[in-house]
DNA sequence: GTGTTTAATGTAATCGATTACACCGTGTAT
DNA sequence: ATACACGGTGTAATCGATTACATTAAACAC
């Protein structure tokens, strides 16, 4: 029923090699020539079929990204960029979001890896394990890490330095003055930025000469992401027996029940208890006080992770095997102040 | 270099209609063979090629879901929705998002309108002219609407109700005895959602043999999502000579805004200004005082609209024209009281 | 033994574009 | 005048699956 290029051809009284080229490269067609077939193409309201095209090329034009959810601001930030950069470059982006269900996860990557269906994929923040990921680096697709680092494979990694981040929070309570500072790392001990940022913790400690006391590390074997566990976790750190001066979140969502436990119990903030966060999530600025946390790039993550990809399904440039790391910043805010001696 | 289909076929000793055949409905096959073909597709890490298959069958298995922004927490909920159906369901979601450039949203229908690309189009609060949203409903693809409403096409429209959710906002502030509201109405006028808003706002003050004061209603001939103007806007409308006692905003972003100018300017929420939301985006309960807003059922939004597009693309029930309003849920919170009197 | 049903498999046409190669006519160089 | 280049166009093979229809063998009824 739907028109297809020979129909277009006939109509127009030239052949589909000519159909086909007013349509992919109109330049090589004279100009009376295209007039007629682009008339044509109107009149008979035809449309071009990607699947006889992408069975003909070999190519989709389609890149899938891979991630754990779109609920998080930085996560769709960093989609955003990558959207951005498909549209210029006339590629569509697949989205596979997996909501923490590991299964969900695993039947991606087999589809993904087991069908021509993408040119390649973007995979952020892998949360399952690291087998899983290689199975999808040693599949012949087109393969970007975001926020994921393995070795050996020549898969290229794109990261925000989240040694960094945590390192920079837990140095501006240690130059206020503090000394037991608590950290929330409430991810999965698997996860790659959870050990990062346990090092970043650690390293800032190091830089100082000191060293975090390890009862104040609160790291969760099985990860929880409800907010009613996160709150249980941080009432039990503060109602130990010699109590942090200042938490160091793992990210500003823990911060931001941090001060709801505070308010709770009649807390002030940063009076009584400083804070700091991760992500620079939007309501960070809103809370009161505005939360001092640590921005990251995640646009400019994504772009490039974007860039990456394409020159892999290129081939524009074999070199670009290695992991690039990306700048996070500091942005202070009001929620950190000196400890109270009285504490 | 890939093995194909015919390859298989050779080394399990079979025909290639078999080999199709115990991809696509194994239980016509004998366990025998079928056992055969999974080790031949196994040794030889044979794919299926999607674009061949699509264009045999004539489907895609692909749904495009059209948005302005991923980075609204209620659409986003709603674009889990609709990925969490379509995974059980077996089928892809095309991201396309126009982050606000209309040009963008036109290439996007477009390029949806006129090649064979997805099976269905979700389109989800259309930001352009009525138009362009009729030139995708009059295309053939089949289509679902969701926060946008045109009639007489059959195109079915899901909605969360607009009307009701300012409706209920605006009654919670006249029941505390307020008169002297404000409206912050600061999407584009064309938007559909808008005018709802601004219904509901003047429901509620009818309902209560009442009308509103045109001066404390604002409504943006150029709308911006620029929150420095929004600021600006907010504070004018504080300079009032006859400000108003309370304020309810169109989302809880705006809120936010609100929230920021109080406390520049010193004014306690909501002693000296109540103030409204709606979304129940996270931060709203996590702002001092928690804000009164209003809860969206985004989840269900897509759901249902995934559903139905579903049954338009397989043609289930051809009585799925209708429009569906789904209801809207006022979640009282801290930001309201009485009007003081002083002011 | 004959006819009929059923399960399992094979044959081959088909979906709709792309593109290497061939071809033709005109213009330009020598 | 001959050769050559070049822009514009056509011919036809090809990409890799699906599936209607045909075929075969086995099972079963009578």
């Amino acid at each position: 029923m739907r028109a297809r290029m020979e129909d277009v051809a006939r109509l127009a009284g030239v052949s589909t090699a000519t159909v086909s080229r007013v349509v992919n490269k109109p330049e090589c067609v004279s100009h009376e020539t295209r007039q007629r077939v682009m008339d044509a193409i109107g009149q008979l309201e035809y449309k071009i079929n990607l699947a006889a095209r992408s069975l003909r090329t070999n190519q989709t034009r389609t890149i899938a990204i891979l991630i754990p959810t779109i609920a998080e601001p930085v996560i769709n930030q960093l989609v955003e960029a990558v959207e951005d950069v498909a549209v210029t470059e006339n590629y569509s982006l697949l989205m596979c979001s997996t909501r923490g269900d590991s299964a969900r996860e695993q039947a991606y990557i087999q589809q993904i890896s087991q069908q021509t269906m993408v040119d390649g994929v973007l995979y952020v923040s892998p949360r399952s394990a690291p087998e899983q990921v290689l199975e999808l680096a040693n599949s012949d697709v087109p393969l970007v890490l975001c926020n994921y680092h393995v070795e050996g494979t020549g898969t290229p990694c794109i990261l925000a330095d989240h040694v960094s981040s945590i390192y920079q929070t837990t140095s501006h309570l240690l130059a206020f003055g503090h000394r037991r500072i608590a950290l929330l790392n409430l991810a999965a001990l698997h996860y790659y930025p959870a050990r990062m940022r346990r090092e970043g913790f650690e390293n800032a400690f190091a830089a100082a000469g000191l060293s975090p006391d390890p009862d104040l590390v609160v790291e969760l074997r099985e990860p929880t992401y409800d907010a009613n566990d996160w709150r249980g976790v941080i009432n039990e750190l503060l109602d130990h027996a010699h109590p942090p001066t200042a938490i160091v979140a793992f990210n500003d969502k823990v911060a931001l029940e941090v001060y709801a436990v505070c308010r709770a119990r009649g807390l002030c903030i940063p009076h009584d208890l400083s804070v700091t966060g991760c992500d620079d999530i939007l309501s960070a600025r809103y809370l009161d006080p505005p939360l001092t946390t640590v921005r990251i790039p995640a646009y400019e993550l994504g772009q490039l992770a974007m860039q990456t990809l394409l020159m892999r399904i290129n081939q524009t440039d074999p070199t670009i095997h290695k992991t690039t790391l990306l700048d996070v910043e500091l942005v202070v805010r009001e929620s950190c102040a000196p400890p109270e001696q009285a504490l």
